[in-house]
DNA sequence: ACTTTTCATTTCCAAATAGAGAATATCATG
DNA sequence: CATGATATTCTCTATTTGGAAATGAAAAGT
């Protein structure tokens, strides 16, 4: 492998899976790159794509080696942001909780891009456990994320000490429980069955936790994959749902569902210990100076 | 920043500290680097080198940015290692605890070597939790170390799961202590003096354990640098020390010490979960496939 | 079945870049 | 003050890069 270009190339027909479309997109001509892939993979020694006809695809070694090359990318982009104390451009990875990123967060990262128009910002959605794994292994830079109010009670908080991680409080959700007209006392509901996302997702967890999910047997829960089926789901009046309220603010609930208080549940944000890049500083920043009410 | 070669020859610079010794080392002209080096600069925007007069210091962005440059050579031998399947050369960086180092690694690294020449071997020391510490930062690819007892019984070892690091039991040391003849029974020797590594080293903290050295006040210790050292001062017969058999082994030890078994202690390789070069496999079928009695 | 379009690759040529050597400037040292 | 070591500048050549057009080959359209 030789220069950085070649990755970027690389990269970028990896994700075109097209000569042609990552050369307009890079603004070069194919020809070059056709001779840069070769080149790379020649210094390789592998196949990185695999020709059938006209198409291009990811060998194995390739995808291997994508992960590589954006790994080495970025590492290059955080140096040179880093040496030049801020002048290169930075970027900042977010990852966030589904909530977070329909309620919080659009306010927030345009508030942030008007005040820091340099900064580039990069958002991705998952469940919380996941999104410290990515935090830690680096291909995010922070995270909004929830801890299960069980794992800070358990020997957990004892455990986050260990991951390198920082954890700061962002602010407070409050927890509701979204139910068909005419169950209000939810122990009580003939309704067994709960709508909320994969589990992993801290909002399911405590869901579950509260209505006792666990120990019976007779509830079902069904897996979505957004706040908006979720609702949809809970309008047939077939199963109750858990939000934070910001949510339900952001979306037009009908009148046949009523929403009752369940609990509030910290949000935090997290980065590895020692992680601070200019950019990344100026968004701690611009956090705390936020309020979020 | 441009390509690769410009960070190889940064990061020989900033070691040399010289321009020609950087050239003759890389077997280039002085000129090619100088120029590359002004390149390297004007791309970042930074200067990396402080020039006083005819000599050359690393700025304070330099340091920060030879650890990206390092990082990411690294990096990028590592992928091509992987993506041509172990044709390219690989490295392994290994972490050690001193007493390992000292005893059991000579031989089987020599062993290793002969068995797969094209790998190439780092090996440096350090206290057992700065290890486990390198490991998690990928700064070493696997450790050799030992986890305290009393780690493990605490609620450490749920700790352990949530690193992201593997252990594997590599063999089990004896743990002497070695003391001047006529000072048979530890406990009312009237040698109060330990001689031990500085603190993170899990061996000497196995001693003060053992000596309940942090419940009375009445010991001292004498932090030293290397094994020869505490055997040195042992040999006056004003401290005793701890070390393991295996090290004995490997020294003349004066007639004037004796030493008793104290207890046995696992010594662990730990590596990244999901870390898996070829060489690295290589390197643990290897370790496994060995015998240490 | 034949043409047209689309795409990757190849060829060719001009421009940019890299890199060695000689010359220069600058600082230590005897 | 001269000498030797060292970084840098300058100059020239070999190599590499990268775009335009040509080629070939596979889909898509008729």
């Amino acid at each position: 492998m030789d220069d950085f270009e070649s990755l970027r190339i690389f990269v970028c027909v990896a994700e075109e899976l097209s000569v042609t479309g990552a050369a307009r997109r890079l603004g070069k001509s194919p020809s070059n790159v056709t001779t840069k892939l070769q080149k790379l993979e020649a210094n390789l020694g592998a196949e990185l794509l695999v020709r059938t006809g006209k198409r291009i695809s990811l060998s194995h070694a390739g995808e291997a080696f994508l992960d590589y090359a954006a790994k080495l990318l970025s590492l290059r982009a955080e140096s040179m942001h880093v040496v030049s104390g801020g002048r290169t451009p930075g970027t900042i990875r977010i990852g966030s909780m589904e909530a977070t990123a329909a309620s919080r967060l659009p306010d927030f990262l345009a508030s942030f891009n008007t005040a820091f128009p340099a900064v580039r910002l990069e958002l991705g959605t998952g469940p919380s456990m996941k999104l410290m794994d990515d935090v830690r292994s680096g291909r995010l830079d922070c995270a909004f994320l929830a801890i299960p109010p069980s794992f800070l009670d358990s020997a957990l908080s004892d455990r986050l000490e260990v991951l390198d991680l920082v954890f700061q409080d962002a602010w407070e959700e409050s927890l509701v429980l979204l139910s068909p007209r005419g169950i209000a006392d939810q122990q009580d509901s003939t309704v067994r069955t709960l709508a909320a996302f994969p589990p992993g997702c801290t909002y399911r967890r405590i869901a579950e936790e509260t209505l006792n999910i666990p120990e019976s047997d007779d509830w079902t829960i069904q897996e979505t994959s957004s706040y908006h089926v979720m609702v949809a789901l809970a309008s047939t009046g077939r199963c109750v749902t858990v939000l934070p309220e910001s949510v339900l603010g952001t979306m037009k609930i009908p009148e046949t569902l009523i929403s009752t208080p369940l609990r509030r549940v910290k949000t935090q944000v997290t980065w590895r210990k020692g992680y601070g890049t200019p950019a990344f500083d100026q968004f701690l920043g611009h956090l705390s100076g936020t309020d979020f009410g």
